[in-house]
DNA sequence: TAGGCCAATTTTGAATTCAAAATTCTCAGA
DNA sequence: TCTGAGAATTTTGAATTCAAAATTGGCCTA
């Protein structure tokens, strides 16, 4: 599947910056780059462009997106509604077996940070918001939140987050499991509201790389 | 701008029901119908693929996406998410004159309601709701809930909305509006939420015609 | 007559070709 | 030397062409 194949290759190159933000995208150039053709390669320009990461000038070719501190801002916030919205309906919804799974995780992501193995507690991290969101089994909630993240996940932090940061985030996280167990709806929306708004201030203090150019 | 004007159109088509829900999208038949080559058309599935109005099946072709009741419902727990977490930027970052507007345009609606001008109502509600959401100065956020409240469109309901509903609706405008004259943010989402729950629950209710078939 | 296999046709996927718009380069004139 | 008009080149937008996969139809066999 030559299509979606070229859509996720080119949306990994803008997440990861190897096609710098605001640079101009030569069709024929990534073609080559690409060893495709430029049909395939268009079509993937203009679905990355409905999702955000392209900006196509008519006429006048095509650009990776720029991320300002504004969008970042705006991101987070529609990340935090949706997630905060997800946790709700995953009270409803999920299973025994999921919290468990959950709880897990958590475990697993508090060793990591005791053992100061951050890699590992970023991934764990990652798995319980994407776990919570997918618990809400609301398809089209899980789609946004991933687009959104994606999107977010083009911002690289320049500062490193501070301690301080990481243990209030270790102790929301104790607040999201223990909502989510007792399946308290309204509080688990409200750890997650916090929690994110924590990481988006913090990202703000941090500054990040495109902001500096 | 041949490629924009064709998802307009087609995105158009699919939302008033014209391609019916589910049917099959033949690509030589659609460009015959619409004058153009099968290159831009292509393209304009891909994108609509991406916005979740048509499902593409590798090497078999496009069809119209099916919505179901429960898409029905998930599309509208997250239009509630987005409207209520808009409510609360808005009432932070909104000016006075647009205050004003979405004044004048609520007793606009409150006229046609009481002369039973559903139609225009329905146009002053509508306007209400985008507007709100526009003054939370979040581009995401109204890109998000754009797409989401268009695919919710696609629903074609089956028995009218009871007078009961038209009246709490109008109750709920009401406390909206003055939720957010205060700029009190936390009630106004609150308000959205128990307003778009009624919507949700008032279209259950009533059905749509898909889920008929 | 029913079922299944193989060829013919249709339809999708991708490359190539053609046309139009934008950019770049050249060169005349001040 | 600097500016600006216009031609040449590049690049995008769309149609056409070519290849591969899927569907359809017919024919043979049981």
């Amino acid at each position: 599947m030559l299509h979606e194949d070229t859509i996720s290759r080119l949306r990994t190159l803008l997440i990861e910056g190897q096609i710098a933000p605001g640079s101009r995208i030569q069709e024929q150039t990534l073609c080559a780059e690409l060893g495709i053709s430029r049909t395939p390669l268009r079509e993937a320009l203009k679905v990355l462009a409905a999702e955000g990461h392209v900006v196509l000038l008519p006429h006048r070719g095509a650009r990776a997106a720029k991320l300002t501190m504004k969008d970042v801002r705006d991101l987070f916030d529609v990340s935090a509604a949706l997630e905060s919205a997800a946790g709700e309906l995953a009270c409803q919804r999920i299973s025994e077996e999921d919290i468990a799974r959950i709880a897990s995780l958590h475990a697993e992501m508090a060793r990591h940070f005791a053992a100061g193995a951050m890699e590992l507690y970023y991934a764990c991290n990652r798995a319980i918001h994407e776990a919570i969101v997918k618990a809400s089994d609301n398809p089209v909630l899980v789609g946004l939140y991933d687009g959104v993240n994606t999107r977010i996940r083009r911002a690289r932090y320049v500062a490193p987050m501070t301690q301080a940061h990481w243990r209030t985030a270790m102790l929301e996280h104790e607040a999201m499991l223990n909502a989510l167990q007792r399946r308290d709806g309204a509080m688990l929306a409200l750890v997650l509201k916090t929690h994110l708004r924590h990481k988006a201030e913090e990202v703000e203090r941090a500054g990040f790389a495109e902001t500096l150019k």
